[in-house]
RNA sequence: GGAGCCGUAGUUCAGACCGGUUAGAACGCUGGCCUGUCAAGCCAGAGGUCGCGGGUUCAAGUCCCGUCGGCUCCGCCA
C-alpha cells in the first residue's frame, strides 16, 4: 500500500496556495488533518508547516486516487498531484487562508501511515502535559506550537541581524567549564581523563565574556545555552537560552541603548509592532515601595502604600506586633470595587495569602458609608482618620492590609496586586510595557550564613561614590546593575563590571570570600584584570521568556521544542536515565545503582 | 525541603462528600450508508489493571496509609 516518493518533487507548501495559483498543476506533500468521505467525493485537509489546503478526491476525475482517498486516515503522510481550482462562492471557507481554492487530486501516493493519535492536532486542547511531551513530535504539529517555534527562530534571527549590524562579534564559550559554587547549583560532568575531577555546565558565560573584553573584542554577543540545577517553575527551566552581550568603554546608558534598539528591531520584525524607546526607568527602592517587588507589572496602577507610621503606637496587637519585630505595614486600596468582591472571594484571597507565609489578610470594605471589617474595632479614631486620608478611602473601596516582615508583606501584597489586577480586568493584555529597574543595592544580607552576599553577582561594579563605604557600611552600597522587566516578568539583567583588581578584591572581602578561595575560584579573572582590563559592562536577556511573552504563552515550556517537566525529566527521551556500570567504572565514579533487570 | 490541585475507556471528564446491581457521557476509533463538506451527517459497534502498593470492610473507583507521576506556588534560582 505504501509507495516510494520516487521522482515526485514538492512544488508548493499546502498553506501557501492562493487564488493567484489558479489552474496550476501542483505537487503537495503533507499530513492528513482530517478527511470527510461523502461516499462519492472525498475531502481531505492536507497540512504542512505552512498551513492547510483542501484536497478533493473525485471518482469522476481519478478512480484510483479516489480509492486511495477512501483508505487514508488522520495523520497519514501523502503526496498529491492535482490542479488548483477556484471554489464556488457557496463552498468557500473564510476560516482558511487557502479557503478560496482547493486542489483537485489527479494522482496520489500514500507515503506513510500513522497510528491513531493520542490527542487532536489543534490549538485548543486540554491534555495532560506529560502526554504532550511524550509525543512532542505530535504536540509540535499543533499550529500554535509550530508558530511559537518559528517565532522563536525569527526572534533569534532579528537579534543576530541587529547585533551584527551594530558591530558585535558572536563568540562561543565552552559548555564544559569550571564549577564556581557561588550562586546556583551547578550541573556537573565527570572527567574521564582526570579521574575524580569534574567540569560544570555554565550558569552563564559571565567570566569568559569579561575575559573576552580583556582580550579586546570590545563588542561581544552570544545566543547561548545556560544551565542551573535548581527547581523549575512555569518560567524556569534547568537549561535555557540567553542573548548574552558585553561591551567595552561604556556606561549604563550605552548598554541600555543597545538592548532597546535590539528589542525594537525584534518586535518590529517578528510582530510588526512599534515599541517606544527609551524605556521608563525606576529605582529599586521605589519599585519595592510601590509594588512590593523588583519586577513590577506597570501595565496598571494599584500601588501599595506604606502605612507603618500610622500604627507606630497602635493598640491593635497584630499591627503593632509586626512593627515591634522590625516589620512593616502596607495597604492596597482597590478603588470602587467593593461590589465586585464578595466575602467568599476575600476569604479565598486570605487563604492564598497564607500559602505565601502571611498569618492572615486584614481588610476593610466601605459600602453605604459603612466601614465593614473584622479589625476595625481595634483602630483608634485618629488611626482611622489618618488611614482614610492617606489611602483616600471612599465609598465602594476595598482595602487590604499586610502586617509582617517586609519580605512577607511585599510578597503577599505584590501577589495580591497581580491577582486582583487580573481578576478585575485592570490589565490591558495588548500592551508590552518595558521598564528598567536600576540602583540596586550591591549586597543582600544572608540571615542563615550571617554574611553579605552579592545581589547580582560579585563582578558587579559599585557606584564610585560608594567605594569608600564598602568596608564599614556595605548595606548602603548601590550597584551599577540594571534589570529589564516586561509586563512584570524579568527578561534580563546586567551591570557595569569591576575592571580594577583592587576593587574586585574588596568585593570578595565584603562577601566573606577568603583570599585563597577567591584565588582558587576566580584567579584567572583576577589575573586578567591585571593585564589591561578595559572598563566594560553588559547584559543577558532571557530568550525563552521574551518569546513566551511575545507569543502570549503561559509557560516557557511552550516556546521550547523539547522542555523538561517540573521534575527535570523529559518524557520523550526518558532522560535522565541510569547508566551502565561500565560507564561509571571508566569515570571512576561509584553510585548506588538500583538493580534493574534487562 | 514545604504547601495546594490533579490522576477513571485513546482523549477530556462525570461517578468519590454519603462504600453496595453490569463504572457512564462527549469527542476519538472500527464497520455500514452517503457527490460539496470543512468540528461533515445518519446508523451500528468495539473500547476500562479506576496511576501503583498496602490497609479497613461481608463488600473499595469511593474510606485510611504509603508511593509514583503531572501542574501551580513558597524555599531555592550569585
Amino acid at each position: 500500500m505504501l509507495e516510494p516518493i520516487e521522482d515526485w518533487e514538492r512544488s508548493d507548501y499546502c498553506g501557501c496556495l492562493r487564488i493567484k495559483d489558479l489552474d496550476r498543476e501542483v505537487t503537495l506533500m503533507g499530513w492528513i488533518q482530517s478527511h470527510r468521505d461523502h461516499g462519492g467525493v472525498i475531502f481531505v485537509d492536507l497540512r504542512d508547516r505552512e498551513g492547510i489546503v483542501q484536497v478533493v478526491f473525485n471518482p469522476e476525475i481519478s478512480e484510483e486516487s479516489h480509492k486511495k482517498g477512501e483508505s487514508v486516515r488522520d495523520e497519514w503522510v501523502i503526496a498529491v498531484r492535482g490542479k488548483v481550482s477556484e471554489r464556488s462562492a457557496d463552498t468557500r471557507n473564510p476560516n482558511l487562508l487557502t479557503g478560496e481554492i482547493e486542489v483537485i487530486a489527479t494522482e496520489v501516493k500514500i507515503l506513510n501511515t500513522s497510528k491513531v493519535i493520542p490527542f487532536q492536532i489543534e490549538n485548543e486542547i486540554n491534555v495532560d502535559e506529560h502526554l504532550r511531551m511524550k509525543h512532542r513530535y505530535l504536540d509540535l504539529r499543533r499550529p500554535i506550537m509550530r508558530d511559537n517555534i518559528i517565532s522563536r527562530h525569527n526572534m533569534v534571527a532579528a537579534a543576530r541581524n541587529y547585533l551584527n549590524l551594530e558591530g558585535f562579534i558572536e563568540i562561543e564559550t565552552p559548555y564544559l567549564t569550571r564549577s564556581t559554587p557561588e550562586g546556583a547549583r551547578d550541573f556537573l560532568v565527570p572527567s574521564r581523563l582526570n579521574e575524580g575531577a569534574f567540569y560544570a555546565l555554565p550558569q552563564s558565560p559571565q567570566l569568559l565574556k569579561q575575559t573576552l573584553m580583556v582580550a579586546g573584542f570590545d563588542r561581544y554577543y552570544q545566543i547561548v545555552r545556560c544551565f542551573r540545577d535548581e527547581d523549575l517553575r512555569a518560567d524556569r527551566q534547568p537549561e535555557f537560552t540567553q542573548i548574552d552581550l558585553e561591551i567595552s568603554f561604556v556606561k549604563e546608558n550605552d548598554v541600555m541603548n543597545v538592548v532597546e534598539g535590539m528589542l525594537k528591531a525584534i518586535f518590529k520584525e517578528t510582530k510588526g509592532l512599534e515599541i517606544e524607546t527609551p524605556f521608563k526607568k525606576m529605582g529599586y527602592e521605589e519599585s519595592i515601595l510601590k509594588y512590593g517587588t523588583d519586577r513590577p507589572d506597570t501595565r496598571f496602577g494599584l500601588e501599595l502604600q506604606d502605612i507603618s507610621d500610622i500604627f507606630e503606637n497602635s493598640d491593635f496587637k497584630v499591627f503593632r506586633g509586626a512593627l515591634d519585630k522590625g516589620g512593616i505595614i502596607k495597604a492596597l486600596n482597590i478603588k470602587g470595587k467593593a461590589g465586585e468582591l464578595s466575602r467568599k472571594e476575600i476569604d479565598a484571597l486570605t487563604e492564598q495569602a497564607k500559602t505565601l507565609g502571611a498569618k492572615g489578610l486584614a481588610w476593610i470594605k466601605i459600602s453605604g458609608g459603612e466601614w465593614q471589617s473584622p479589625i476595625i474595632k481595634f483602630f483608634s479614631k485618629q488611626e482611622k482618620e489618618r488611614l482614610e486620608k492617606r489611602l483616600r478611602m471612599e465609598d465602594g473601596d476595598v482595602v487590604f492590609f499586610g502586617a509582617d516582615s517586609a519580605h512577607v508583606v511585599n510578597l503577599v501584597l505584590s501577589q495580591l496586586r497581580l491577582v486582583l489586577g487580573e481578576r478585575l480586568g485592570m490589565i490591558d493584555q495588548s500592551i508590552f510595557n518595558f521598564l528598567w529597574i536600576e540602583d540596586f543595592p550591591l549586597f543582600d544580607y544572608d540571615q542563615n550564613e550571617k554574611r553579605y552576599v552579592s545581589k547580582h553577582h560579585p563582578f558587579t561594579s559599585p557606584r564610585e561614590e560608594d567605594i569608600k563605604i564598602l568596608d564599614n557600611d556595605p548595606a548602603k552600597v548601590i550597584s551599577k546593575a540594571y534589570d529589564i522587566v516586561l509586563n512584570g516578568v524579568e527578561i534580563g539583567g546586567g551591570s557595569l563590571r569591576i575592571y580594577r583588581k583592587d576593587i574586585q578584591e574588596k568585593i570578595f572581602k565584603a562577601i566573606g570570600l577568603k583570599e585563597e578561595d577567591a584565588e582558587e575560584k576566580f584567579g584567572f579573572l583576577l589575573e586578567a584584570l591585571d593585564f589591561g582590563a578595559p572598563p566594560h559592562g553588559g547584559i543577558a536577556l532571557g530568550l525563552d521568556r521574551i518569546v513566551m511573552l511575545l507569543s502570549g504563552s503561559q509557560s516557557i515550556r511552550d516556546v521550547i521544542a523539547f522542555p523538561k517537566t517540573q521534575k527535570g525529566s523529559d518524557p520523550l527521551t526518558e532522560a535522565p536515565s541510569e547508566v551502565d556500570i561500565r560507564q561509571l567504572l571508566e569515570l571512576g565514579i561509584r553510585a548506588d545503582i538500583k538493580s534493574k533487570p534487562e
